[in-house]
DNA sequence: TTGTATGCGTTATCAA
DNA sequence: TTGATAACGCATACAA
């Protein structure tokens, strides 16, 4: 494995020039850069990360501190970054959040200090959390948000635009001939779940359709939760029951699917239902599921860039990316 | 952020024996290794990863390439990986191998160029490939099995008892009534599939039942082809169709559960239903799922173990782990 | 049992 | 535009 002075030596040039050519210097004159190219391409060099970040203080992981991981969405956020970090030659380091100690602050604290990470992800329901933006501020971290609630002060946020994917789903059961469509909200504390019902219930006004309280059940993002949801929506009258349910996450559309078949309701004849996250779950459905793929590769690679490239003040303007989804139109939910 | 020196000078004594104490050796006096305790314990202080990567000239990464994140198992898998590292203080390094492309042998090549990865971990189907195993010798880098089809030369693996917990799941099937129980078996060139099959025909064999070839179908993990292989079981006349479904892993449970509600048939009155790996689908099941659990985090907690004391000789006597599985009983198989 | 001095592969300071 | 040398934090050969 040759190093930094292997290539200095073969090019004859000081080991400052090589590292200059490395990190591109602009004060390199044409020539010597060539030779120094020409040394690192000979010798199959290439640099140690490990003592470029022992120089530079900085480290090359991302820190990112997560709930549930057998939640599809989490679940498909993990591996985004996995990969996404490998690709920026990154290393990620995570670690479970214990969601039911609330006191997070403390958590993130010690995270940081095993740690000494510089770079941090926050997803949901983190992201959330003022008092957490303020600890990283004060330690000098980098972070990002995923999906957070809101625009936050001084802040990089990740999102999707959820009110608009909400309103294609519905506006796509709508165009399927459905007038009864229900729906099954996740979290309240979440406010993507707040805005996914309130394009819910856009698209119902904007095709003249009534918005009937019974027709909303609070699923809570849970399977279990959704199953008695379901239930209670599909015993009432057949000619007063929902056609269609709109789930705000695939895990309550597989409890939905899961209770029409016990019933002898046929999807999507009897009801349509439509999920949201396109997670794995889709994968093992019958018939399978229409739902909103939301762009976690994307995502954990954009978090990449606006990491390096983070602003040096600690006071600036938001920056929001809005990355785009996509509604994948499956069997569940169209003849 | 204090340093090993800053500890010395608080505790009176050199970095060196600082290092030592650390490093648990065993020529330090009691005194003085409580009073270097003491130190390090009010300076807050803990070791730089980075600078003692760089002065072992190992890195503190662990490789990972994995087939298809979004099955349970290699969800799981993953999941347990990321956990293990990050307690053992290193790094989850992975990458995804194309399965369709067979040259595994260059893959793994320039994974290990691109990151210089000194200890890996081989999972299913990769851990197979003596080609695959033989390169990483000859590059000098630590390796660990998992869940290998056989015990190879000069290799640690780590196992559960694939026929033994296929025994155990036949006979509660047994144990509650049922004589006619089918099986939709996994991957053929997977041998884990092939040694639960042995399994289930063991049960059947000493409870003295027949064993019918067209009640073992090959599903091949997949659960488009279970929904196939379900579909003919259970189309069998009702007093020779099978009463029970042994599936050698959860999708294809998965499948049998959503085909037996389709055909009216009540899990697990008429259908009771088994599946393998207990993955997060159980979890989107209902009723749910009876499983054999994977013990995935203590899998990779001890092949953290087995990389840090790996073998110095290149070649020794094979290391077979055999970790505990769990069966869980749940409701899809009892009433 | 403990301490001193050196080097791991980079980048940065400062001078040339 | 270039180069000699120090420094990052740790572990160890060698010395005491």
């Amino acid at each position: 494995m040759s190093t930094i002075h292997d290539v200095a030596e073969k090019a004859g040039v000081s080991v400052k020039t090589v590292s200059r050519v490395l990190n591109d210097y602009s004060h390199v004159s044409k020539n010597t850069r060539d030779k120094v190219q020409k040394a690192m391409d000979e010798l199959d060099y290439s640099p140690s990360s490990i003592a470029r970040q022992m120089r530079l203080g900085d480290t090359l992981s991302v820190g990112l501190m997560y709930g549930d991981p057998t939640s599809g969405y989490q679940s498909g956020l993990n591996q985004a970054f996995l990969e996404a970090c490998f690709n920026a030659g990154r290393y990620l380091v995570a670690e479970l959040l214990d969601e039911s100690d609330r006191d997070w602050l403390s958590q993130v604290g010690r995270f940081l200090d095993k740690t000494k990470i510089k770079n941090v992800v926050l997803v949901p329901p983190l992201c959330d959390s003022e008092e957490v933006h303020e600890l990283l501020r004060q330690r000098g971290v980098n972070f990002v948000l995923i999906s957070p609630s809101q625009t936050f002060p001084s802040c990089v946020s990740i999102v999707i635009d959820e009110q608009k994917a909400a309103i294609q789903i519905t506006k796509h059961l709508i165009n399927q001939g459905h007038t009864r469509i229900a729906h099954l909200t996740g979290d309240v504390m979440h406010v993507a779940s707040l805005l996914r019902q309130r394009g819910y219930e856009k698209a119902l006004k904007d095709a003249g359709l009534p918005i009937r309280s019974n027709f909303i059940k609070e699923g809570g993002f849970d399977y279990k939760k959704a199953l008695s949801c379901t239930q209670e929506l599909l015993s009432l009258p057949e000619n007063t029951r929902p056609t269609a349910i709109f789930c705000s996450n695939d895990e309550m559309a597989a409890a939905a699917m899961m209770v029409a078949s016990k019933m002898g309701l046929s999807v999507p004849e009897q009801v349509a239902i439509a999920g949201f996250d396109d997670s794995f779950i889709s994968k093992v459905l019958w018939p399978q599921l229409t739902s909103v793929a939301q762009p976690f590769s994307k995502m954990a690679a954009e978090a990449m860039q606006q990491l390096n490239n983070f602003p040096k003040s600690q006071n600036f303007d938001p920056i929001v990316r809005v990355l785009p989804h996509k509604l994948y139109v499956r069997e569940s939910s169209q003849l």
